[in-house]
DNA sequence: CATAGTTGTGCAATCGTTCGCATTGGAGAA
DNA sequence: TTCTCCAATGCGAACGATTGCACAACTATG
């Protein structure tokens, strides 16, 4: 028995259960369920030793494809972004990853910001059999998710509400977020306050701009300076804060409908010659890496998209480990973060 | 509680080619190649219409679990990031995705960076079957890449090289970046040039400080202000400078090995009262996102991590479709991003 | 000593696709 | 007519793991 474990195990071309079985002797269903932790104890104590030793030496590993086809489960998560470059969801990305491989899952990653939309990627990953779905694309209404719950397939969603409440979801508390953004300001002196929003048919862009006029008329102050961007970008921020300031340029405060959106409208003051906070205050929304650093650092709200992250994968585990659960919407509290984009008036 | 969803179509329980093939009379094989486009002419043209509208109207979806299953192709590759949060690794990743799709190939993500290393990671996606992999985690020398080796596994390396030539990499010219990067500060009229190195088990980490070193010798400058920070992040940036400019006061212009290293070094250079760049001029490297807009503007070295992801999903996918491909290394040519933390002395 | 349990394994049927190898029914050639 | 060939399909064995059921060999029970 020469089991020096130093040299590289041999080249297995392809070690199968079959195989290990005729090396030991015995029938390969005897080998699963003696490599299975939750059936070796069926299996008398030697044998089990015996197959683990041989699928050591051949340096066997379960086929998961095949072990998928014949359970039906191939612990496989969908996730699909809308922008996998942007820095915040690589933050949320990171949780999901975190938080599926702990419970034993793999992660299926795919961009839904393509121009053909996102349905034909989450048909692709149908055809995988993924376990379930985790969408931070969705819009309000969406047609995918439609065809996730025909397929019966259990669907998260994260960062987006819809406006029918089909299945679970997770965000901040927008509406609460805007709150806090806006009493910031008020606090600061602020009247003439602003709102550069998100897209209207997602749901952040508008659950916040309802957030900020809600919060707007608590307080007395005119909530219809505001600008829908078209999508969340730098370019679409400086768009909509060019014909916001147009339009009113007695702004002396901001709120943007996320922190990309922001910085366009910072980029948009300074190209007027204009200061932030001095001039006009601009308070972002999501708090994304490296906005500590930015110049000026800038005032946000986090919207913990890690935390929304791990919930959101921790919350569809369960969904397909209880064969059902109710859907329910889970909020994060968003917390105001306090930097130097905003001025006292 | 059997309340009857208001069901759309047909509840496809699972639609197969077996059921298909009943539906249409004919057997599963000819349903098979109905659908395949590429054996579809083999079949009577009257056949092949109806068999694709009895998929069509069963919801058919080809089961790629089976497929892979009996091919042994699964489609997949599995992509392995150092710190998914890192903005720059999200770029990267964008644009493998982007790559990949258009390929036909979906992408398994895993984070390298947790505790128990990237070795059990790796054995996962094996386990999974991937038809390649993308490693973006490498050290010069790494026991994983022995293991996907002896696996026979098509695998690139992507902004990491090996030591030995094993397999394909795709990393920008570090050597080339840094010379760039000193030549710029000496035509600034810097002479005591000092370099925050990347960790030292990282090629990234020696080829940059190496290149430092050449270029500094090339212009008859001490090249041995050089600390090696022990991660890419802020922390060790930050730590790093910490010691460097106790040892070296003099310095009036510090090299980073990552931009991430050069924020935390511009952090402790404002944090000791002083200014970038007008006491300290600082460069980094990457061009990671957001970076036009921190305070200063950070002067750096484009790395192209939008470039190399999509070489290295391009290389990797001809890896796999041709049969044996011999190993290359493939370097992009780094340029210079002239901002603002770098100022004449 | 017969009966009933218990324990450890073997057996074989799936799961849904793919693909080499038949097997048809005609059309064309000898 | 008879033989060959071709086009259009059918047939069935993989691929590798899982799992309910069967069964043999024991052990305990009455």
């Amino acid at each position: 028995m020469r089991t020096t474990t130093s040299q590289a195990p041999t080249v297995h071309r392809s070690a199968t259960l079959q195989s290990v079985a005729e090396a030991t002797g015995v029938h390969r269903s005897t080998v699963a369920r003696a490599l299975d932790p939750g059936q070796s104890h069926r299996i008398s104590a030697e044998v089990v030793e015996r197959v683990r030793a041989e699928a050591q030496r051949q340096g066997y590993r379960r086929d998961q494809i095949a072990a998928s086809l014949r359970t039906g489960k191939s612990r496989l998560i969908g996730v699909v972004i809308p922008d996998l470059a942007n820095p915040a969801f690589a933050t949320m990305l990171a949780a999901i990853e975190d938080r599926l491989a702990i419970d034993g899952y793999s992660m299926l990653v795919a961009d839904g910001g393509g121009s053909s939309g996102a349905l034909p990627i989450v048909e692709e990953l149908m055809a995988r059999r993924v376990d379930g779905l985790v969408l931070a694309t969705a819009t309000r209404d969406d047609p995918v998710l439609t065809a996730c719950i025909s397929a019966a397939i259990p669907t998260v969603l994260v960062n987006r509400r819809e406006d029918a409440l089909r299945v679970t979801s997770i965000a901040a508390n927008d509406v609460g977020g805007m709150c806090l953004a806006v009493e910031h300001l008020v606090s600061l002196g602020h009247c003439e306050i602003a709102h550069v929003a998100g897209p209207i048919d997602m749901s952040t862009g508008v659950l916040r701009r309802r957030g900020f006029e809600d919060a707007m008329r608590q307080v007395n102050l005119d909530p219809s300076f505001v600008i829908s961007a078209t999508e969340y970008s730098r370019d679409a921020g400086r768009i909509a804060a060019t014909q916001l300031l147009g339009r009113w340029p007695q702004a002396t405060a901001i709120v943007a409908g996320n922190d990309l959106l922001a910085l366009g409208t910072i980029q948009e003051i300074k190209h007027r010659g204009l200061s932030c906070p001095d001039d006009i205050s601009v308070i972002g929304h999501n708090d994304m890496p490296l906005l500590d650093m930015v110049a000026p650092p800038l005032t946000t709200i986090d919207a913990e998209f890690a935390r929304m992250g791990a919930l959101a994968a921790r919350a569809l585990v369960a969904g397909i480990e209880a064969a059902r659960t109710e859907p329910e919407v889970i909020l994060t509290t968003p917390r105001l973060i306090l930097r130097e984009s905003t001025a006292a008036r």
